[in-house]
DNA sequence: ATTAAATATACGATAAATCGTATATTCACT
DNA sequence: AGTGAATATACGATTTATCGTATATTTAAT
């Protein structure tokens, strides 16, 4: 993330399959590959492209564990910008809750690890 | 504006022309095409279109006045809409200052109506 | 070692957005 | 009636974004 732009912020949003990733992820806390690619029913190749993006503008952190690879938003996003996102996910629940009933029907889905420690 | 759709609020934002001109006129209350397209330095045309846009898709209304057209924020934007805006507006106050000096240093800027009586 | 699952990336094809230029329209002024 | 300023729109050209498919990489399990 070289300076935070808002133009860029917006181009982020303004893809279907992006913005509603960015909505489930602020929902979630955090959420994996496959678990977006089961919610937003779309293919994995897509759904990994449009995070790699995300994280590339710097919207989104991932982590490691074991196979999966977890979203989460970045920590160091502008305040501004993450009230957008607020703003966003709780004035709009009708526009992503088809993605959260099937995220929420999912069989099998990754258990996280609890640290015990921090 | 047929249901208001924040995937269509953000492709609206996501050009530099059309974040430009909704930031502006936030900020200005109201701006005429002319003052835009000395702001922005942009041809007539280019900014018409954009604003012809932004209308459409519900962001911005319009009054005519004499020959001029003056392009306002929508009264009735959703609220966290209006609100992602300010956000916007106050936090990035760098992405647009160049057009605002610009404007405030056109010459021969349209005169308002201030009518009395509302 | 082999296989399978999860993820990332490359590449050419397609679709979508934007643009410049030309032109139409409207209004004020003479 | 005629001219000029402000604005809008149409159209083809170009740029940009997105996509499907194939493939590479990493990790876990057998």
């Amino acid at each position: 993330m070289e300076q935070f732009n808002p133009l860029q912020f917006y181009k982020c949003l303004a893809d279907d399959t992006r913005l509603k990733a960015m909505l489930l992820i602020s929902d979630q806390e955090e959420l994996c590959v496959c678990e977006l690619v089961a919610a937003l029913e779309l293919s994995q190749p897509k759904v990994s492209r449009h995070l790699a993006q995300l994280r590339q503008c710097g919207l989104l952190s991932d982590r490691k564990q074991n196979q999966w690879v977890y979203y989460s938003i970045n920590k160091a996003l502008p305040e501004w910008a993450k009230n957008v996102l607020t703003q966003t996910l709780t004035a709009n629940p009708s526009f992503y809750e088809n993605d959260l009933t099937r995220l929420n029907a999912m069989g099998n889905r990754p258990e996280r690890i609890t640290s015990c420690c921090n």
